[in-house]
Order: C-alpha cells, then sequence, then structure tokens
DNA sequence: AAGTTTCTCCCCCCTTTGTGGGATTAGAGA
DNA sequence: TCTCTAATCCCACAAAGGGGGGAGAAACTT
C-alpha cells in the first residue's frame, strides 16, 4: 500500500486527485493540506512513501516546502506539481532535490502511472519537462571550441589548475619546471581570453572543459 | 509521417524494432545501420525526423556518433538505446545533446510513444535513467551549508570573485577599501576551507554557492 | 627540406594575492 | 547593559601570479 501525502491548493484539484486515489486500490491518501507550512511536521507523523507537492501555493510554497524537506535530512519522494513548466521553477527544484516534476495537465490515466514509477525509485517527468532539464545540460558546442584549442599538456595544466593547484603544485605533479608551466598557462589565457587563474577556472568549470 | 533512422548492431533487435515501425501507421523506417560509422553522411542523405542511436556498437559507437551529429551542427532528435544504465554514458550522452534515453528493456508498447514523444518536442526517458539524470543535479545538501555560513556581504564578494573580478575591481564595484575586501576573502577562505582565490572560485561554482 | 606547432626552459619586472597581526563602529541578542 | 558579530578599515611582509620578451629540441605538415 502506498501512501500518499498531498499539498495542494485548489479544492478542485485536490478533490479529483482524492477520487483518483481512492479508486486506486494500491493506494491510500493520507491527507491533503493547502499550503507546505507544516510539511515537516506533518512527513514525520504521517510517514508517507510519496508527496505530491504543487508548486504554487499561497503562504509556503512548494518549493520552499521541498527545501524544508530536504533541508531536514527526510528522504522521502517528493515529485512536484504545477500548471507552469518555466525553466527556472523546474531547476531550482531539480537542484532542491525534487523526485520528479509533472505538469497539472497530465492526463489521469498516466497520473497513477507516475506515483508508482516514482514510489519504485524512478523519476518521473513530463515529456516536456524532460527536455527543459536535458537543456540545463546541454552546452552550447561553440564552447567546447575552446577546449579543442587546447593542447593535451594545456588540457592537463588546466585540469590541475581546476583542482586549486598552484604553478608549483603543478610544476611537481607534472614533473616540469615552472617556467613551462608558466608558459603552458600563458597560452591558456590567450585561448580562453582570460587573465587570471580564477577566471581561467571559473570558464572552464562552466563550460565543463575539463 | 515520421521518418525513423536506426543504427543497431544486434540483428534480432534490429528486426524487431523493423517489425514495429512497419505495423505502426505514422512510421516510416529509412534505414538501418549497424554502426555509427557514416551516420553523418547518412542523415543529410535521408533526412530523418528522428534517429534510434544504440550505444554499444562495435567500430563507431552510438556515443561517437551522437558527437560527430552535434559537430556538424544537424539538429535532428537522437535517441540513445542501451542495456545500460551506467551514470558515465548517461552524462555523456545527455551532455553531448541526446533528445532521448531510453533502455532496451522498454516494453514495446511504450516505445512507439517515446519515438513520438522525442518528435513532438519532449525527451523521452526511462523512469530510471531520468532519475540517474537528476542526481546529476542535486547537490548533497552538506554542501549549501557553506553558503549559509557566509554573510552578505561575502556572498558579494564571492559572487563578484566568480566573475573574474581582482580584488581592487571588488573594492571599487561594492564601494568599499581595498583592505575590507581582503578581509571578507580572508573569512570566505576561512569557512570554505580553501586558500586561493581560484579554489574558492571552484568550490563556489562546483557547490553552486553563488 | 622548410615551415609550423608543441613542449620545454629562461630572464626581468611589477602586480596581485595570502597571511599575520591589529582597530573602530553599528547593530542584534542575551 | 554587555557581548558578539558583521562590516569597515589599516599595516607589513612574503609568496604567488601575470606580461613581456626569447630560445632550443622534437614532432608533425607541407
Amino acid at each position: 500500500m502506498i501512501g500518499v501525502l498531498v499539498f495542494e491548493d485548489n479544492r478542485d484539484f485536490a478533490e479529483s486527485i482524492k477520487e483518483m486515489l481512492d479508486d486506486a486500490p494500491d493506494m491510500e491518501l493520507l491527507g491533503i493540506f493547502e499550503n507546505a507550512k507544516n510539511a515537516v511536521k506533518v512527513i514525520k507523523l504521517l510517514k508517507p512513501d510519496i508527496i505530491l507537492m504543487d508548486i504554487d501555493m499561497p503562504v509556503k510554497d512548494g518549493l520552499e516546502g521541498l527545501r524544508e524537506i530536504r533541508t531536514e535530512g527526510l528522504d522521502v519522494s517528493v515529485v512536484m506539481q504545477t500548471v507552469f513548466e518555466d525553466n527556472e521553477r523546474v531547476f531550482q527544484a531539480i537542484c532542491d532535490g525534487a523526485t520528479g516534476y509533472i505538469l497539472k495537465k497530465t492526463p489521469p490515466s498516466k497520473f497513477l502511472d507516475y506515483i508508482r514509477e516514482a514510489v519504485n525509485g524512478g523519476a518521473p517527468m513530463t515529456p516536456s519537462v524532460a527536455r527543459q532539464v536535458l537543456k540545463l545540460f546541454t552546452l552550447p558546442f561553440q564552447h567546447k571550441k575552446d577546449l579543442l584549442l587546447l593542447t593535451a599538456r594545456e588540457q592537463d595544466v588546466l585540469t590541475l589548475l581546476v583542482r586549486g593547484f598552484s604553478y608549483k603544485m603543478i610544476a611537481s605533479d607534472l614533473k616540469i619546471s615552472l617556467e613551462t608551466v608558466r608558459s603552458h598557462i600563458k597560452k591558456i589565457y590567450e585561448k580562453l581570453h582570460v587573465n587570471s587563474k580564477s577566471e581561467a577556472v571559473a570558464k572552464a568549470i562552466q563550460n565543463r572543459l575539463t
């Protein structure tokens, strides 16, 4: 039996969730709350297997609720729900450890599947949301060209820079002289269009050059 | 009509894909190849709407194929297929711009849905893969505590450090003296357990402290 | 064979950064 | 009220970094 806890301020929507869960023999609705205010306490009390969390709620919204749940160290599955699929909130929810992210326009037929999926260790997402998520990852290929410009040795050096090595440490690690390190770094700066170690590190990490 | 191009070395699997596509009235199989060797040429010739790309193939595997496709600037949908769901390759595929990522154990009933989803701008993923993807995002919450330790002003300074500002630039940007900047940075280094600008920048970016 | 790139090393000069102390003021909390 | 913290500023010294130049050997292109 899957224990489901719901945070949803819209009465109609809450009602339809309730009906769906009532019709599912393997699910039990543990409660519905209209905002995330006492989410942590309620969760500790009712120990749900999964939480459906609306993002748009008055007083305390779903993102705040999620953040508190994770800050408390609770590792319950939390599937976010919203009518919008704006990048910013998807990103935020995912960074805060959402288990899944589904849009409210999800057809009821798939709704229960998503819940079961989440409970079984999956990460249900509406396809359009999934696409957004992937976009967050995919870097413009143009930037990767920067990396291609670097010679093998330069890449070695950059990698160590990113790890926080000093020139001296790099020299001894690569068994080359300090001056050689300096030469490589000069070239790297030219190619990445930066002029300090921290800029190079920032660019390398942000463009996953390493 | 959806034009589908398949790269798959396993004869049996290729055959079953062929049968599925033949049975689908809205899909047309444009061809099956046993490795990604001439992928770019073939794609330019046949102009498929979607590509099913096996990852594990001899001679030239799917990840290499995908990379070449993106390097060429082709923005066709490419759905990766594999029996394994190991983190490394999922990550690689996504970074290289895969449209979706499905496991071969996907039931045939869902298979066609996934293809249609991809063509319609979605990003089909087997739930377990989706979970992996989310994990790549979710940072250990412990690290976020580092940020909480920083005072508002320290965060200001860190943000500018990440943008590649020098001490002087930070000072003039925040309209405080160079010495104050130095003080803040000392504290930041203490709290982040680092002792150079580039380490601080690396840590800030990697833990999304900004 | 001649040219180009890569990797290696060297010099000088100056700026920036890191670290060790301080000190003062304003505000928050006990 | 007293204490603590955050935020501001100061000094001095040493270490690290950045920019300019040059140069030789090896490998790879043409």
